[in-house]
DNA sequence: ACTATGTAGTGTAACGATTCACTACACAGA
DNA sequence: TCTGTGTAGTGAATCGTTACACTACATAGT
């Protein structure tokens, strides 16, 4: 079928051990020149190819890392794991890489272990179902909101947004987010932020867009009848809607209503009203897992978490810079909008 | 180390092979519902997990297909590994993810047969360096452009997005691209656009913002002195950064110029002018590299590629929509734009 | 009683790469 | 000549799983 390293050996007139001392490139044995020629002419001529279950079984390193997300619906993360991928190709590791949604988390990393990965990337954003990374035999480095290897202080980063609000003298500042069950952590940063300006949040200012069937008089009502002047959106896709919507009734950003989002979507800044937002600084945490795994993996001592602090990028919708700015400051060919780089230390 | 086949067929009193026939669930062999049960429960008592090298070593699927991009610039492909990475762990394959650009494209398809894999998908829109797929031992699947298992036709939907604009009545049509020196084929579909209605596309017309460093001068000139009326661009985040750029200058879209996108990405309904735009049917070109793979798996037969017709998306920049259009037919929660599902026969 | 037929189970040779333990040989120093 | 030291090479065991070839035993048919 293939061709092996017999193949190699008996083609170059050399024992298997010569050949595969020489091909894996170990170096623990002395091969003279001449016969390390033969061997790899040997080897370009029949197009050997080492055979990684073989090499695996012996229990050598796998090189590889499995990398796994549980929730692909964000879409500010969507290209969060390929920046993962590509910064464990620069390190020289494979990725196996599984989205689950719904799906056993617990068979994933069966599946991932039985492969052979030396370790597991685990992004959880969202909400959580059940289960132990105590009993992983590989290192495991996680990143959600909470409890983690990594993550953002999304709670600070809707405090900030809320206290940005504040500072523009807003006071009936309303929260606009899918009430999906779990505890909310940019509501609670959100709440925090009122609660030392000695506002409490009532709750019709909780613009709960789900499951709620009727959103529009929510909206509606905050606005027309609460005399909400600011709303705080959980991700920059809602706020993008919602700015849709209020222009939609006539409403005017920042003047009438300010806007404030989540996330730092590429386009925030191309919206009616350049949106401001929180910066998910997704090429930093891309990094910072990947380096994270590497220390796991070189040392099994407990390496402190990384919480990362968020930063606002101010557009207009808060409010912020007068509509007759006359710069412009962006260019049409650098379309990101992130200012980390990963090449810093 | 780890616990082996040898370990559970101990402790259940058996001989390998029996554990083998049990735990491997292939049927090959009969064992008695007593001894089976006792396989079983030695197994799940040690945490018994197959070691996938040691199976394949003897021949036996991997499982697992090697997923490879030459380029992640394009944001509207962002989602398409990960839509192709669920429909594979549906089909019960595990997914090798790799990002290439810049480096060989050859290595990454030589390290993917080592690790055995059963496929290959690659997905090469953009620029292609040299790589020969003839002598690659797997089946694989290509992703492009042109001369592809699954295409789009980029060429066809920038023709319909100018013929679009000319049934508008415009007829000096600029296309704002970047120049990267290959053939591109949107730009041939706008040519044949204009040319089919007797108009021969001026030099002045091709907005190149790449690598003209002074890309400004070159609209204000189309627009200001040329008497462009209406804008193709290559893509939707050049569409929405021109748009600002017009909305800068106070030129009104689509009343003094209108604009075409291409790409289909989410936000465009959320632009300040909802950008008419060509759909990239990410969902089904995922669902089609797929299929595609698993046919090419079960027969070796030469199959027919599949080229996608382009659709087009009419938002309100290409002046299709009046301003006043009073319905709004759009939901807060369904962000998605591509109508198309997988689920499809 | 003797041969078929079938069931339930075991031993063991692969698969391909690695690496330990070993040999063969040359050459230097005494 | 004998021993020590180093270089260059080989043989074979090993990793974990699979599946072929086999045995042992029971039951059925004649």
């Amino acid at each position: 079928m293939s061709v092996t390293l017999k193949d190699v050996a008996r083609h170059a007139n050399v024992g298997v051990s010569a050949a595969s001392y020489v091909l894996s490139g170990s170096g623990l044995h002395k091969v003279s020149e001449a016969t390390r020629a033969r061997i790899f002419a040997a080897a370009t001529q029949l197009g050997y190819r080492v055979n990684h279950a073989g090499r695996m079984l012996h229990g050598g390193k796998s090189r590889s890392i499995g990398v796994l997300e549980n929730n692909r619906s964000i879409p500010v993360f969507s290209e969060l794991m390929q920046l993962v991928c590509k910064e464990l190709a620069f390190l020289d590791y494979q990725t196996l890489y599984q989205v689950v949604d719904g799906g056993s988390l617990q068979a994933v990393i069966d599946e991932f272990i039985s492969r052979g990965v030396e370790g597991i990337i685990i992004a959880d954003y969202g909400f959580t179902p059940q289960y132990s990374l105590e009993h992983c035999p590989v290192p495991t480095v996680l990143f959600r909101s909470f409890d983690a290897d990594v993550s953002v202080d999304i709670e600070a980063g809707a405090y900030r947004a809320a206290r940005h609000l504040l500072e523009h003298g807003h006071r009936n500042i309303a929260y606009l987010y899918p009430d999906t069950g779990g505890t909310d952590l940019k509501l609670r940063g959100y709440r925090r932020a009122l609660a030392e300006a000695g506002i409490e949040a009532v709750d019709s200012w909780l613009l709960k867009i789900f499951p709620t069937p009727h959103w529009r008089e929510v909206i509606d009502r905050a606005v027309d009848v609460d005399g909400v002047t600011a709303i705080c959106a959980s991700c920059d896709d809602y706020a993008a809607k919602l700015m849709r919507y209020l222009s939609f009734r006539g409403i005017r950003v920042p003047d009438d209503v300010a806007v404030f989002g989540y996330d730092g979507m590429r386009y925030v800044e191309d919206l009616a009203v350049p949106l401001s937002t929180v910066i998910q600084p997704v090429e930093r945490i891309a990094y910072l897992l990947c380096r994270r795994m590497m220390e796991k993996l070189e040392s099994s001592l407990s390496i402190p978490p990384v919480i990362l602090a968020p930063e606002l990028y101010l557009g207009r919708s808060c409010g912020c810079r007068p509509q007759s700015k006359p710069a412009i400051d962006w260019s049409i060919l650098s379309l990101a909008l992130n200012p980390q780089t990963h090449t810093e230390s």
